[in-house]
DNA sequence: CTTGACAGGTGTACGGCGTACACCTACCGT
DNA sequence: ACGGTAGGTGTACGCCGTACACCTGTCAAG
């Protein structure tokens, strides 16, 4: 009977609550603990009540990642292929940073879900309508790997085990190494300590996840745009 | 007493058995079955009997990589730091190759094994050597990414799944779309047909991953080295 | 030579996972 | 009124990592 009332009273299954509950429970709580019985519970139902919904877990982590790989900026049609591109991109990582769990997930799944193909495509097709050959955005897209994706597998990173073992206290940005460790590895020491990212005046210490990210980004995008230049000039010279 | 002669025919296990094993069975078998039972079993023992020599499974996978990563060339001393820097990248390249599973296990990984931090060390220490400021080697090291381990997340990766499911067939590199795939994403379609390599003149159609990993290094190179030039030049011209 | 500590392999067991399969039940079109 | 079907349930299986108690062979100290 209290039974009965209960589960009139929750809001029936679908898949979409299902998804939404799943990105929400990943977002607070790890990939790690998305357990389809995890899942389920949250949902006030038995884990087998799921299957009804989603195919299994994998489907489940695909449909989650196109979710997130939705909340991607559209591309601006008519605008600088440069500046297009590198809007895009920091609004990939800004979802992706909503989502910690996300890059993870991608980079585990065998990469083939209909949204991240459809971002791709237009990330090709803008480079195409810049004058881009076919040829050119190929390597341009090999070129930026997951970057184009808003994450760069940053080799020491704060915001990485969120994505495992939930939400990060703010933490401090990377601070200085363990003094034993720093002793054995003086090199990376040193650059732990020292980023000022001006030439000058910058009062945080440590080191900006977002600033070195964007550093590498115009590295790679000037580096881009002088390979167009060049192919364009060579392509003039011999016309 | 059949169990006794068995127990005496085999090697004792070690550590350094066990390692090898376990790196053996990821590299044959892909990195999903490498269970602690499978992984036992591989060495005729029971699955506890592994616990006395590893304190469990994530540090048996840390250790793993450890054996990777120390398989990367040692770096060059007296060498100039761009053909140190590109050498050593490609021969970590080359390690991780040969175990398909490690640039996931990394990915995964907490990411503070010793070697791992012995190898980052020394790559500083390389553009320390070569005229870099601390500040600047810090942001190519993020400019770097996972680039600097020889992979980059490769965003269709024959190869990736190698690391899950055990030796890929050789497999045709990257052949065409899926047609119904194809008409949905255009440019897509376009760039992984069209990736010849050289100005003309290249056999094999599709999409040579070695290619177009140099490809995307040397972009990041010649952008670094540009960066320095700049440094040094405008550090010359204050002084 | 005895003894007792200890290193190293064994057996059992627990809790968690994904999910196959049989079931039950409420609703809906005929 | 009734059969089909969509959707939630319960049970169970085979995996996983690993805690814990146990056994056994080796070897140093008495």
């Amino acid at each position: 009977m209290a039974e009965q009332a209960e589960t009139l009273r929750r809001a029936p299954l679908s898949r979409d609550r299902i998804l939404r509950a799943a990105v929400a429970l990943a977002d607070a709580a790890g990939i790690e603990s998305l357990s389809m019985r995890n899942l389920a519970q949250e949902l006030g139902v038995v884990p087998m009540a799921l299957y009804k919904h989603v195919a299994n877990k994998d489907e489940l982590l695909d449909a989650m990642i196109d979710l997130v790989v939705g909340e991607i900026d559209p591309p601006t049609p008519g605008a600088d292929w440069k500046q297009d591109l590198r809007r895009r991109v920091l609004s990939a990582r800004q979802a992706l940073r909503r989502h910690p769990w996300a890059p993870l997930a991608i980079e585990t799944r065998n990469m083939a879900t209909p949204a991240l193909l459809a971002y791709l495509d237009s990330v090709v097709g803008t480079l195409r309508a810049g004058g881009f050959s076919a040829n050119l955005a190929h390597h341009v897209m090999h070129a930026m790997g997951s970057r184009i994706l808003g994450f760069s597998q940053e080799l020491f990173d704060t915001a990485r085990d969120a994505g495992r073992s939930g939400r990060t206290t703010p933490a401090p940005p990377t601070a200085a190494l363990p003094p034993e460790v720093a002793a054995r590895f003086p090199h990376l020491a040193e650059i732990a300590t020292a980023a000022s990212h001006d030439d000058a005046s910058v009062v945080g210490q440590g080191c900006d996840d977002q600033f070195e990210f964007e550093f590498a980004l115009d590295l790679l995008l000037d580096g881009i745009e002088r390979l167009q230049q060049q192919a364009w000039t060579s392509a003039r010279r011999t016309r």
